[in-house]
DNA sequence: GTCATTTATATCGCACACGACTGATTATCG
DNA sequence: CGATAATCAGTCGTGTGCGATATAAATGAC
């Protein structure tokens, strides 16, 4: 072990401390929204698509059910979205957004590129660099799953 | 917004998933040990340098002492380390480890080679990977602090 | 059609993670 | 030297995250 330490060649520390660095870049611009990290993800995916149930939210974000209920029951009391069992399948809990809810992603819209800006790099490398992380993910879950 | 969901071209999105895709490898593992991965962590930096301070772990694993204390009472208790006050400043909490907190580092020693295989990649491209989201981490970090 | 199984969401306990604040100690400056 | 400021660890409140478990509804086997 040289003078480097050991741990700052972990590849996992590196993206769990980017991780961190992310959280911090994104807070003052969520809090004008009212928004945690994780909350203004739930947000762009039911941007994205809305009317979508609590388990695909959860397979989209990577969330149990046991993590996204408690999160999308304050992102109702805040307003942004309604939940509501399906009357097709009772078991189900559909999401969609309310008109809050939709008005707010237009005061989000600037908050992409403050992120990019702070990245300090350009969006081709981005893509690149999220390209790698993406297909890192894919092998650990693979493992994961298949252990 | 093609068929291609906005959401999957997240960078931070992307480093929010794999930290989590780490985790779950890392679980099973860390469990044998009776470590969380953050306590993982911490012992990874005290086995680099044993009798650090509170602030000096935070410093090198971006925690602030809320998160620390009760993460090492914790490893305390565990039987790991000891804290202790520094004698020369009386505000200082000194880090040590116990003999079965150097024995858990054999122990340990195979983890990382695990990681290594569920990353489905070799220790070149990895170190290549790591350096990458360092520099992002970095970047981010100056931008976090300077606004 | 009834019962066992599966599925979807929710609940609970535990462990991070941080911001705001506190208390004790040390450093600094007039 | 003494008031003031800075530093260090800890506490508290809020919000994730997950595993284990619970509950209700739907599905499947017979």
């Amino acid at each position: 072990m040289s003078d480097q330490l050991k741990l700052d060649t972990f590849i996992c520390f590196a993206v769990y401390t980017a991780g961190h660095a992310f959280n911090r870049v994104y807070k003052p611009l969520l809090d004008e929204l009212g928004l945690t990290y994780p909350q203004y993800l739930a947000m762009v995916c039911l941007w994205e698509e809305d009317g979508q149930t609590v388990g695909g939210l959860g397979e989209k974000l990577f969330l149990e059910s046991s993590t996204l209920t408690p999160l999308l029951k304050r992102l109702e009391t805040a307003g942004y979205i309604r939940r509501e069992r399906s009357s097709k399948d009772e078991r189900v809990v559909l999401l969609r957004l309310t008109e809050e809810g939709k008005r707010l992603q237009e005061r989000a819209e600037t908050v992409p590129g403050c992120i990019i800006d702070a990245s300090g790099r350009d969006t081709d490398q981005l893509a690149r660099l999220q390209a790698e992380i993406v297909a890192l993910r894919e092998a650990l879950n693979r493992s994961a799953s298949s252990s």
